[in-house]
DNA sequence: ATCCGGGCGA
DNA sequence: TCGCCGGGAT
């Protein structure tokens, strides 16, 4: 903890009630209403919440609608095949996201007798579960009061909390401080940490923007202290003049941009493509490299061969394929055969 | 072409 | 600690 963190969590402290009120309000009034909102049932949250894992609000809803109307519970989920799992996750990307919860469902029936960790050290335990998907399952599912940390909740804690607008993506950086200070955000009464924590990234989501802020909408403005510091410019925090000061903040800092390949071409690309080419065909039906590779890539030849066999290997390596083992006549090679897996 | 934004394994 | 893991919207 640095003095700037203390002066923080004192000013917190200072006001701390307001601050809540006003962004509960906030929430009861304005918060979106979301499907997983409606449920506790441990299931539901924790398919959410993976679903949720670098994926945005919109593109979630309707598919985790579909997804639970097709697997309902753990144990429907458990008796699944990887290949109606994968097909069933499109198109949600990041694949192995539907493995793992496959995998969860499996352990959660065999060896949990049908229960959902309820502390976050077990729930970290389970693949493809970090610390704010096990938070968000605490909270969320089990109405404990602890806080969790994604993008938008550290953006959020950080400008009303900190306020120092040059250093915003900086100061609170590292997942164990930005965690510290959710937790000394939360508000007082354990039952309000659900609305709270929502509330937060309702409000990171629809007002407190990466890029853009709508200050002139935001409930809690009066308690921010990145508001009073632009407020204290003359800058009124929003439109132009926020764009103005980022403009100048990456000026004077600049972030070491990675040199970045075209998404075409790349692996993600091509891992994608291999398995939109397998969700295509009928299930259980192999796929030859020569019959997905023009798919993949543009006037794909036998000299791409090697390429295309590396990359459906690492989905091999990951459970989101298999080599069929076909014995026919008409398949001389056995391992050129690609399908969904089975099992 | 850029933006969005957790978990894992080397 | 860093590089990898996908899609759709804009």
């Amino acid at each position: 903890m640095t003095n700037t963190d203390r002066l923080a969590l004192d000013a917190l402290h200072f006001d701390s009630t307001a601050l809540h009120q006003a962004l509960l309000d906030w929430y009861a009034a304005h918060g979106r209403d979301l499907p997983w909102r409606h449920t506790r049932d441990p299931y539901a949250i924790l398919v959410s919440e993976v679903m949720l894992q670098q994926t945005q609000v919109e593109r979630v809803v309707g598919k985790y609608l579909t997804f639970l109307a097709a697997f309902p519970t753990f144990a429907m989920l458990a008796a699944a095949s990887p290949e109606e799992v994968i097909r069933a996750w499109a198109p949600l990307g990041y694949n192995q996201r539907a493995i793992r919860l496959r995998r969860i469902a499996q352990t959660i029936v065999e060896d949990r007798g049908g229960q959902v960790p309820t502390t976050i050290a077990d729930l970290l335990t389970l693949p493809g579960v970090g610390r704010y998907t096990a938070g968000a399952v605490a909270c969320f599912a089990h109405g404990q009061a602890v806080a969790m940390v994604d993008i938008n909740i550290q953006r959020v804690l950080t400008r009303i909390l900190i306020g120092d607008f040059s250093t915003e993506a900086s100061v609170y950086q590292t997942p164990a401080r930005a965690l510290m200070l959710a937790e000394a955000a939360l508000p007082a009464i354990p039952s309000a940490a659900y609305a709270w924590n929502q509330a937060l990234m309702d409000l990171g989501a629809t007002i407190c923007n990466a890029r853009q802020p709508h200050c002139e909408r935001c409930p809690v403005a009066a308690y921010c202290a990145t508001y009073a510091q632009l407020a204290s410019q003359a800058l009124f925090p929003s439109g132009q003049a926020w764009q103005q000061l980022a403009r100048v903040a990456e000026a004077s800092a600049p972030y070491h941009a990675r040199p970045r390949i075209p998404f075409k071409g790349s692996t993600r690309y091509g891992r994608g493509r291999i398995l939109a080419a397998l969700r295509a065909v009928t299930p259980g039906t192999p796929l030859s490299l020569r019959a997905i590779g023009p798919t993949v890539k543009d006037d794909f030849t036998d000299a791409d061969l090697d390429w295309l066999r590396d990359l459906a290997q690492s989905l091999v390596r990951d459970g989101l394929a298999e080599w069929a083992s076909a014995s026919r006549a008409d398949r001389p090679m056995l391992d050129e055969y690609l399908r969904l897996p089975k099992s």
